[in-house]
DNA sequence: CTACTATACAACCAATAAGTTAAATAAACA
DNA sequence: TGTTTATTTAACTTATTGGTTGTATAGTAG
């Protein structure tokens, strides 16, 4: 990544401003190990269909997600299984923080008792 | 990454969040292997001292950059270095993306030739 | 003490984006 | 054909955010 001009940086930022979003989280999420419809998705997500909809043209566009027509139904499926990857490479980094922030804590709760 | 709620959802979009910004991007990378004072930074970034302050605050807030007081001098460096392993990753991507679509420009000229 | 430099902070503006609502499109089926 | 269901799209609202400008703070030098 180092010598990275502007323009790459700028491709590097997009890449994670669309991870950078709890519904698409969600959405690439429930189509970990199966693919679903918008329906569906909507439901696991637990938002409209529309607004799904518009999430998961932004994850088509930009190679996260494929689609496909079957019927009336739009079935949706991941294209870049590496991004689980980086989520769970970006979960271990919290998980370290907050333990962390607990071994603080506990830090700080025998300094108390000691005082 | 599974069987993440909502909240936990949420931690990881705003891990994400903090990287989808040109501008940070390039200050951590800035940073990657020596402190800078925020007017180096500013110079590096091409902006300006508030605008670099300000997202060093944020990036310090997440605990991305740590900072060192000297003189009248705010030294930032790195304190999180494995985000650096994300961005190669990303990058990673995104190079395997472009070759793609360059073979697939390829094979359009290819059959254009033919045709 | 004053002037200068480096940084942070607050207020503001413009652009972006998530979500809603309603209308448009398209396939299935009576 | 007309209706129903699934999805997309457009228009709109509201909230967020990156950047600018001006001000405040703090350390340093004269």
């Amino acid at each position: 990544m180092k010598g990275l001009d502007r323009a790459a940086l700028e491709q590097v930022a997009e890449y994670f401003r669309l991870l950078a979003e709890p519904t698409r989280l969600c959405l690439m999420n429930a189509l970990r190990d199966s693919e679903l419809t918008v329906g569906e998705l909507a439901e696991a997500a637990e938002s409209t269909p529309a607004n799904v909809s518009k999430h998961l043209s932004m994850l088509a566009k930009n190679g996260f997600v494929k689609r496909r027509t079957q019927g009336t139904s739009v079935y949706y499926h991941v294209n870049d299984p590496d991004v689980f990857a980086l989520c769970d490479l970006v979960c271990g980094q919290i998980a370290k923080r907050l333990s962390a922030q607990a071994s603080a804590q506990a830090a700080f709760r025998r300094a108390a008792k000691r005082a």
